[in-house]
DNA sequence: ATACGTTATATTTGTAAATACATAACGCTT
DNA sequence: AAGCGTTATGTATTTACAAATATAACGTAT
């Protein structure tokens, strides 16, 4: 039996969606780069795309995600919270555990 | 708190997308109806979609989960096998798990 | 033999989503 | 004061995907 059991998930606010892979891993890069436009680059996803699902995630989450700024040193960057840190790090937490449990679901299929 | 975990999942086979939810109640609707383009309209798609679905099923799995007859009584038909049955079933539950599953790992993000 | 309702398949058309482009605002640095 | 790199935002264009349309093949029933 090589059937493989794959699975997304994401985490919603107030009927939006607040984290899911490509949110967390954009958070990921910002961290890394300190900056949105960086980080949209090292995706290779447009700095609007990038923009866009910043600006979702902050307005869907209880508490600021990260912290944006325009002008001064280095023109400004962008920066996680301790919030937005440790929401990631559940996010990956919780991730790998369901990849863990649905491989061990699959078996039901094996005996049938 | 009013986070709201979802997700999605699937099973693939060789590299392909066996099934996933939309396929399984493409599925059922086969089931209900005894025909493919029956089943089409009662979930709205078109029928080419419907079709390459479960073209794309069959081609998948081990053994056929469909059995589609060419004219004949009625014009023809599809139905279901033993196998495919079984299959939407194991589907339904592992789904199901997982939603209990994550519901309880939710709870870690409200203590951050 | 003809009609019927279905499966099977290709081709065209339409629509929504992603992408690219353009511009403004900002605040340090020089 | 001018330049730089960034965030912020709107608009236009392209692309990918979904839907519609058309047609053939099939096997019972009439």
């Amino acid at each position: 039996m090589s059937y493989k059991i794959k699975s997304r998930i994401w985490i919603e606010s107030e009927g939006h969606v607040l984290l899911g892979e490509g949110r967390v891993h954009l958070l990921k890069a910002i961290q890394e780069t300190g900056s949105l436009s960086k980080a949209a680059k090292s995706l290779k996803i447009s700095y609007k795309k990038a923009w866009s699902l910043i600006d979702s995630v902050n307005k869907s989450a209880k508490k600021p995600v990260t912290i944006n700024s325009i002008g001064g040193k280095g023109g400004g960057g962008a920066e996680l919270t301790d919030y937005g840190k440790s929401l990631i790090n559940v996010f990956d937490e919780i991730n790998h555990n369901c990849w863990r449990f649905l491989d061990e679901q699959l078996e039901k299929i094996e005996h049938i």
